[in-house]
DNA sequence: ACAAAAGTGTTCGGCCTACACCCATGG
DNA sequence: CCATGGGTGTAGGCCGAACACTTTTGT
């Protein structure tokens, strides 16, 4: 994969890095979403460690030496969740060097996991306690460590956009879903209640988004609903290029595209 | 604007960086967009030093100390270039570390600029020519030093689609201009050919687009036409936020969209 | 007068919205 | 048989594509 040399310091042997580059610590945080209880949710963690010790953060840590950018959103969500949920994970900004974090300049690569609800295992070493927060509460309420309150929102509006033109909403839910359940999603993340029967049409009628099971709900009230999946290169972490990390080109595009109601 | 501490290592006093985090060097890459000759084209730099020498490269280098990531840009730009071009300027996104840099883990952030069409003053120290390339020809047919193929192609799918919904297309625009004007750089940056009439009135009928001068053209054959300035916050690049460096959010949104036709 | 480019009016079709209506199941 | 939720039919309106037509200049 990568040349010997995956210390800290690269560059010993052919052509170096010029010796006036900043050598700078990179974080990732992970702006976690789910929908719970009809209500986008973000994953966040109560800091144990100074610089802003108690206070609510995004899950997050250091990128150590010879580690990936996904690998290391991964691992922080496992050491400080103690979680390797399924779902949707894709790179939303970059943030820094200056001017965020106390300790000096700290540039931060901001992840988005979009992901079904998936219970939190145990709270990591460094971190309180962690849990999920209504992600409209925390908007426009609670102050974040760092520039966290800047990257969630950037990252549920990046969410709330992409439910539109792509079929990410399914990452929300799981292995099989009904209509009704991706309806909820959609409500949930745009906080708007969308017509049952228009959106059955629109789901079920857009190449690209669905694939039927054949098989039904039963048990609760009512008239039974279709299962459906994912369809096949949808919701599924593509990742068809040869680079550890970078934007995903979002090739599968739901076409018409799925519009909230304008204001 | 930070604290004192604007050195290469950071942290140096209160609660300090973790010992076993990575310092990676960073670079900024510069997908650098016009509109020239009705074609969508790109800046690209003939690397004068290895690795790569030689190949076409995007313009960029290493971010230094104390820098943040939009200065860099700039600074890159303007020493590779000998340009400091108007436009919009917005992060693409972060590739790497591993595995797309010969000498070693290196971080790239990606930023994509939008301007008019601007001359190239002077090739810098480091770099051979630097000129404007048709956009189509080197998406399918040059080979770029590092990932930057890779990078390019996601500018320009971001550019594309950024003119649906956002009024840059005016960053490729001089101060004023005229909607025939505007529609050619729809025109190269889709590679469709759109219907002046329609084109027009839609234009013109887009609230946060246009702002009438009130001015003409006069000289050219046929009619004159009216002469318009990007409406106040559109392409200019509104940076509201006291952070120095993140992805901003686009806040001015064009409704109803500008859709490039469906294939 | 003619060419050329800017801009307006009009028609047509598709999609979105709203809501009436039918379907299938549990109590 | 009725409540509950799943799903289809259908009418009206809005918007974009297509294109005939008018306006305003240069030659």
């Amino acid at each position: 994969m990568n040349r010997a040399d995956e210390t800290t310091r690269p560059g010993d042997g052919d052509p170096a890095v010029p010796p006036d580059a900043a050598l700078l610590p990179v974080t990732v945080d992970v702006v976690a979403l789910t929908v719970r209880d009809d209500a986008l949710q973000v994953l966040l963690v109560e800091r144990g460690v100074d610089p802003f010790r108690g206070a609510l953060a995004l899950p997050g840590g250091f990128v150590l030496p010879g580690e990936g950018l996904t690998a290391a959103a991964t691992r922080e969500l496992a050491e400080e969740a103690g979680v390797a949920p399924p779902g949707h994970l894709e790179q939303l900004g970059t943030y820094g060097p200056l001017g965020r974090d106390p300790r000096g300049p700290v540039l931060s690569v901001a992840h988005l996991l979009l992901a079904p609800d998936f219970g939190v295992v145990r709270p990591g070493s460094d971190a309180g306690a962690v849990a999920w927060h209504p992600a409209t509460e925390v908007l426009d309420g609670a102050t974040l460590a760092f520039d966290h309150a800047r990257i969630l929102a950037d990252g549920v509006e990046r969410a709330r956009s992409k439910l539109e033109y792509s079929p990410l909403a399914t990452a929300f839910c799981g292995p099989e879903f009904t209509v009704a359940e991706l309806r909820r999603v959609y409500e949930a993340v745009w906080g708007v209640r969308l017509d049952p029967r228009n959106f059955s049409r629109k789901a079920t009628g857009t190449p690209g988004l669905l694939e039927e099971t054949g098989r039904t709900t039963s048990g609760g009230a009512g008239r039974p609903a279709a299962l459906y999946r994912a369809a096949a290169g949808g919701s599924a972490g593509r990742r068809d290029t040869g680079v550890e990390d970078g934007p995903a080109v979002v090739r599968a595009v739901i076409d018409p595209p799925l519009l909230r109601p304008r204001a």
